[in-house]
DNA sequence: TACGTTTCCGAAAACCTTTAAGTCCAGGAG
DNA sequence: CTCCTGGACTTAAAGGTTTTCGGAAACGTA
C-alpha cells in the first residue's frame, strides 16, 4: 500500500507542459518536440504514472477487455479453452474478466449483465460440453464467441472440435495398425460427444467395408465403466482385436481390467482413448493413444476471431476445429513394444 | 448485436426529468416523488439501460473488480482456488479479471502493471506451489492476498493449506485402525509441501512413540513413481502394514502395483492418499482414503479476507487453513471391506 | 516589412455518472 | 402578511484522459 496514484495533470505539471501535451508525448504522437517528450516521459517515471484505464475507456468507449462466461470452471475441458484464450489476448494487452455460471442460466443472466455494466468489448462462451446451448447474443450490444459448447442459433459463432472426424481418424489408424474386429465403449448418448464420435466410427468403417463388433457400450464418462465395460465386452466378444473408447478414462479402466483378464495391450487388443488427459493417458499401462482436441488452440482460434468480430469481421456458423491424434504405445503393432 | 446503448441522459429525458433526478431514482436514494421513481424505472426498462461502470468507478474510485493473479492456471491446485474466490466474489457482485503469468516473472510484472491501471481494488496471488514466493506487494497501491503459496515477506498476508497438520492427522487415523508399521512414499524435497507432509507423519508418530518404517522415498508426484517406490518398499520392509503417500497420484501406484503383487488393501497394507483428486481417489481399487485440502473454501477465505483488507482491514500473516480426511476403503480395518 | 508555412503547444470539449449545492414552491407558524 | 421549513427537483462540478482546434512563435520568401 502505498501513496495516491498520479494522474496525467501530475505528469504535466512536473514536467512543465500541459495535460494535453503531456499526453500526446505518452501516447507517441507526433507533433511534440523531442526534448519535452523527454521531460513528460522521465516525469511520468518518475511518479510511476500508469495511466486510468477508466477514464480513457470512457472517452473511447473501448475497455480491451473481454469477458469470459463459463458454465463450468471446474471442467476439464473449460480450462484448455480459457487457457488458450487468454494467451491470444495476453498477447494483445487484452484482459479477460472471468464469470462461472455453473450451470445455472440464472446466474449467467445475472454475469451477462455485470459484463456488459462493465464495458467489455466483447465475450466468449465456454460450454461444459459440446451440446449446442442457448444462445446469450439476441441484441448483445457486443460481439460474442462461443467456443467448446456451440450455440443453438446458426448465426453466432461456435467453435468446436470436430469430434467425427477425429474419431474416425483414430479408427482409420486401428484399421492402418491392421486391426479388424473393433469394438465401441464411450459415454451417455445424451452427451452430442458420445454420439459423434459414435458416428465418426461407423463412417470409417463403412469406408473399409467392415462392421462394428458387438454393440456400442454407453455408460458413465468414468474408469469404473471402463472395466465393467471390459468385463462385458471380453466375455460376450472374445474376438476383438480393439477397442475405441470414448474418453481416457473409459480407456484406462479398460485396459486394466484387459491386463487383469490376461489380454495383453496391444498385442492382443490395441485400445484408443479420447482426450489425451495427460494424468490418465500417459499412466496408463501401456500409455494411451488418444485424441487430444487441441482445446488450446481452440480457445486461441475463438479469441482471434472475437478480435476480428469486434472489428466488425465476423464469421458466423460452427466451425469445426481439427483434432490431433497422440500416438502411444496402446496401438502399436503385436510384437514392438 | 443491437443498436447503442443508452445512457442515464437517454432515461432521464424520457421520462421527462434531469439526470441527476433520474440517477436518484434508480438508486433508490429518498428525495424523490414514488410516481417520479416509477416513471424513470419504467423508462430506464423500456431502453434496457445499464449504467456505465467506467463512468462510475472513475468517480467513485472504487471498481468492484479485483485481479487474480495465477502461476499456473492449468494447474491443479489453481482451479479450486479461482473458483472458490470467484464464488466469494460472485455473491457480492464483484468481478474478477484474470491473468495468467505462466511462472514468468516478467509476464507477471506486466499483468501487474495492466491491472494496476484498471483500477483493480485488491489483487489474489495463486501460487503454483506451497512454496513461498517473492512478493509483489511492495508500494502497490492496493491490498493483496497470497493463495496457496505463501508470500516470502511475513507482513503480507497469506492463505495455505495447513500440510503438516493433514498429514498428522492421515498418520493419526491409520494408527485408529491399528497399524503400526507405516512408511513413507511422497514427491521431490524441493516441494515444501513434501517436507511438510512428512514433518506432520513424524510428529504423529513421534507423539505415538513409533518410528516410521524405512526411509522416506521422494520422487515424482506420478502414478509410475508410487508403482515404482511399491516395488522397493515391498521388496525391502515386507513387514509394513500401511503408507502414508504425498499424493494421489503415487497412492494410486501404490495400491495398482501392490494388487499385482498380492498384498490386499486395505487388510494387509492401508494407504492413504493427498489431494483427494477424485478421478485417482474415487477409481482407485479401494477407493482412496485421503486428505482433501478445502482449497475452494481456502479461496473463498482468501477472497473474503481481502474484502477486509479493502476496507482497511488486514490481517497480516501465513494462516494455515485446516484439512478434512475423507476416509474411504484404503484404510478399513482388516475383514470389514 | 508583409505574408504564408511549419512546428509546437494549450484550451476546452467530450465520455457518463454521482453528489453537493442551489432553486423553487407549497404550506405551516408566528 | 411574512418568514421559515422541507420536499422535489435542477444545476454544475468532479473524476482522468484523449482529441480537435486554434494560437503563437519561428522561419522562409516576396
Amino acid at each position: 500500500m502505498a501513496t495516491k496514484r498520479a494522474t496525467i495533470s501530475d505528469v504535466a505539471s512536473l514536467a512543465g507542459v500541459s495535460i494535453a501535451t503531456a499526453s500526446k508525448a505518452l501516447n507517441g504522437r507526433q507533433d511534440v518536440r523531442a526534448a519535452t517528450r523527454e521531460r513528460v516521459l522521465a516525469a511520468a517515471a518518475e511518479l510511476s504514472f500508469q495511466p486510468n484505464a477508466l477514464a480513457r475507456g470512457l472517452l473511447s468507449g473501448q475497455t480491451r477487455t473481454v469477458g469470459l462466461l463459463t458454465s463450468d470452471s471446474v471442467g476439464r475441458f473449460g480450462i484448455p479453452v480459457l487457457l488458450g484464450a487468454e494467451n491470444a489476448f495476453g498477447a494483445g494487452e487484452m484482459a479477460v474478466l472471468l464469470c462461472d455460471a455453473r450451470g445455472d442460466a440464472i446466474r449467467e443472466q445475472y454475469h451477462l449483465r455485470a459484463l456488459l455494466s462493465r464495458r467489455v468489448d466483447g465475450l466468449i462462451v465456454v460450454g461444459e460440453s459440446t451440446n449446442p446451448r442457448p444462445s446469450v447474443s439476441k441484441d448483445l450490444p457486443v460481439p460474442v464467441v462461443y467456443a467448446y459448447g456451440p450455440s443453438e442459433d446458426p448465426d453466432d459463432v461456435s467453435f468446436v472440435p470436430d469430434d467425427v472426424g477425429a474419431a474416425a481418424m483414430a479408427v482409420n489408424h486401428l484399421l492402418a495398425m491392421g486391426r479388424r474386429r473393433i469394438a465401441h465403449v464411450t459415454g451417455p448418448t445424451h452427451y452430442k460427444a458420445a454420439r459423434d464420435r459414435e458416428e465418426g466410427l461407423r463412417l470409417a468403417l463403412a469406408e473399409a467395408g467392415l462392421e462394428q463388433v458387438g454393440q456400442t457400450l454407453s455408460g458413465p464418462w468414468s474408469q469404473r465403466w471402463g472395466r465393467h465395460a471390459a468385463e462385458m465386452l471380453l466375455m460376450s466378444e472374445p474376438e476383438i482385436d480393439a477397442v475405441f473408447c470414448g474418453s481416457d478414462q473409459v480407456a484406462a479402466g479398460f485396459v486394466e481390467t484387459a491386463r487383469e483378464r490376461g489380454r495383453r495391450v496391444p498385442d492382443d487388443i490395441a485400445v484408443v482413448g479420447y482426450d489425451n488427459w495427460e494424468v490418465l493417458s500417459t499412466e496408463t499401462r501401456p500409455a494411451l493413444t488418444t485424441v487430444d482436441m487441441n482445446l488450446e488452440l481452440l480457445g486461441r482460434t475463438a479469441a482471434q476471431h472475437l478480435f476480428a468480430a469486434i472489428d466488425g469481421k465476423a464469421t458466423p456458423g460452427v466451425h469445426k476445429m481439427p483434432c490431433q491424434l497422440v500416438i502411444r504405445d496402446s496401438t502399436s503393432p503385436p510384437g514392438v513394444s
